[in-house]
DNA sequence: CCTGTGTATAATGTAAAATTATCAAAAATG
DNA sequence: CATTTTTGATAATTTTACATTATACACAGG
């Protein structure tokens, strides 16, 4: 590999075009200097300088390397302080959450980054299992979960909540245990969960989601209430993926008598200390998620 | 400047996730892949790493070290090799000429930096002692002249004519040495040369442009025959030059009893080697005033 | 032609970096 | 769970690369 400092001197003498000056600049002798340019045409084979008596010019070689090796030496030369830089506004910053709320904060993400467009969002959606390692194995830099982690190393904050409906085909009114029986159950990643939270309170008869016959899955969030809408069965989703529907007159959102919420976590590595992008990131995706909590809750 | 050896280490070592291995890897010991490891560090001041037991993850200032460095590493590794490539359709091409062929390939130079947006023309007018000058101080690349260049480090090789053209108002049908003595000379900046060229042979009177009254100067090349058309006086010029005026209806070009061409001549400097994209450049120059001359010597 | 200025080269000393040797601690193994 | 092996950190030592000093050489100006 070409010693830095050679090429250094070398862009120096290119610029000053003189050997002693560029000594001098460079806080060196001017013996330095030649044997430098000395090394960097033997490592290259050709000559960089044509030298005319005292004077010289550079040889096409000399020119491309100049060109070349000033760049590197710039973007070489304070490489240590721009490594501690904390851009708030600048890098990637990786993002998961399971779909509901990724269906709300991911565009809002986007306008983020329209509005800097150095700051790249990663945005992956996935159960709150998966998120919860990833955060773990820095893999992610922040998350989103519905339930808090239990590992050491991944912190959580509540943040917001997330009312959850029952879902049906929009000619069903105040669904009964029986029609729910008979429509069966749209399952999809946290169908298990979220018809736990929500019909273990309101329905004495539920235990578990398999005393519905299962009806149909779905792991993308658009598309869960399809089957729905279609009179296929019924299902229990947070408010965010209701709004991740594109055609919501086809189907009916029940709140129930008994109505509950998930807690929305935000989650880091505790490990580590926050990068202010992440920070920036979270901040914006707290605001979304608490109007959003505030519009829901005065409905 | 920071040692670009500990960058590699570093680098590698981000890469493989072991230390023993990335020794191996660059042929040094492990205690050197530690050592460099440290090194940077401390001239950080901040951890690059967070060790645990033997695994290790990269902390944020490692990341954004390991980004940039490996970014430097790669531009440094093979910086040897790309200094001696030649790529015939990349880099600047300082081009220089008279006004009167630089009208005419301009535009084609142009066209080929549009095919290959790579190849950047630099294009001067200039009078030909600029031209001359400019080549032997390694200011342009090559040029063209309409006399042979007398330095010795400046080649010249004969490539096209260009006709003379004496040039007149439009109602000027067969001028007589009288009635250029009433124009006068529209002079621009090769116009002693070009009226000695010309006017000697087809006006026994003729010896000096001084003879005429001055009507004006333009070193405009697209409006010196702008005083011309409006019958301000006369002028001699070189083809290429009359072909770059926007309204040839005004004035009448006259090729006079004894035609005249002058001789144009590709130079470069003859100290160095002529880079690929220089012959590039010369080669499609040829082209064009080649395809010119004959399609003035057939008319 | 000489003199001063500027660059190249040879010789030498020094400081940085590589290796070796060793230790401590974490995985792997049975 | 104890033992062995592997792995990374550190101290000591050697090596090497690099900078400087000293000197020779080349060119331009008086």
């Amino acid at each position: 590999m070409i010693n830095p400092v050679w090429l250094r001197s070398f862009c120096t003498l290119a610029e000053v075009g003189h050997f002693t000056r560029t000594a001098q600049r460079l806080h060196m002798t001017q013996s330095g200097v030649s044997q430098h340019v000395r090394k960097l045409e033997e490592l290259v084979g050709k000559a960089l300088l044509v030298r005319q008596g005292k004077q010289f010019t550079l040889t096409e070689a000399g020119e491309r390397l100049y060109v070349e090796a000033r760049e590197i030496i710039n973007s070489l030369s304070n490489l240590e302080q721009r490594v501690l830089e904390d851009p708030p506004y600048e890098g990637i910053v990786r993002v998961m959450s399971p779909g509901s709320i990724g269906s709300r904060l991911y565009p809002r993400l986007l306008d983020l980054q329209q509005q800097h467009p150095k700051l790249i969002i990663d945005y992956r959606f996935a159960p709150n299992a998966d998120v919860e390692k990833s955060i773990a194995e820095h893999r992610a830099d922040t998350g989103f979960m519905t339930i808090p982690s239990t590992l050491d190393d991944v912190s959580c904050k509540p943040v917001a909540e997330e009312p959850l409906f029952l879902l049906t085909p929009v000619d069903v009114e105040d669904p009964s245990w029986e029609q729910l029986q008979q429509l069966g159950f749209i399952d999809h990643p946290d169908g298990a969960h979220h018809a736990g939270l929500l019909l273990r309170p309101n329905y004495p008869e539920f235990q578990h989601k398999r005393q519905f016959k299962q009806a149909g899955f779905s792991n993308q969030i658009g598309l869960i209430l399809e089957p729905v809408s279609r009179g296929l069965g019924f299902t229990v989703l947070p408010a965010f993926a209701v709004e991740a529907f594109q055609r919501p007159h086809l189907i009916r959102a029940h709140r129930l008598s008994k109505p509950i919420s998930e807690i929305l976590y935000v989650c880091t590595n505790s490990t580590r200390a926050i990068a202010n992008r992440v920070n920036t990131v979270i901040a914006e995706a707290k605001r979304w998620l608490k109007t959003e909590a505030r519009s829901k809750g005065s409905e």
